[in-house]
DNA sequence: GACTTGACTAGAC
DNA sequence: AGTCTAGCCAAGT
């Protein structure tokens, strides 16, 4: 099991219409300092993972190479319903905690 | 197996 | 409030 499949299990989780941001991401896997490497795994990620929702720690889409990758994941999240102020997502509002999950059903972050 | 390249982040200034 | 810096590390070359 590779670090990216398991970034890639989790983000397929995160449900329509909630964001997560990468060192979320990296710390629900147990490597809280791999956030970096959750951007390398999404920049290569395979069809059927929800790339779109997610985003930086301040709620904002983050540079890539091509311009449209940005566009494309915001309307996609304005599809969902996820408003946008000032360019951001608000956090406090959208972002989608895992530990809240489990309870509700299944796991959602790897135990250590 | 060394070196490079990022869709990162927290903190400093 | 905007930039810079230093850690970070999986994958690709």
């Amino acid at each position: 099991m590779t670090f990216a499949s398991a970034v890639y299990r989790l983000v397929r989780r995160v449900p329509a219409g909630s964001v997560v941001t990468y060192g979320q991401v990296a710390a629900c896997l147990g490597a809280p300092r791999r956030a970096r490497a959750v951007g390398h795994a999404m920049s290569r990620c395979p069809v059927g993972v929800p790339w779109h929702r997610v985003v930086n720690a301040r709620g904002g889409i983050s540079a890539r190479a091509r311009m449209e990758g940005m566009l494309t994941q915001r309307m996609r999240l304005l599809e969902e319903g996820v408003r946008f102020r000032r360019g951001l997502v608000d956090l406090r509002t959208y972002r989608w905690e895992p530990a809240r999950a489990r309870r509700q059903g299944g796991r959602a972050c790897v135990s250590p």
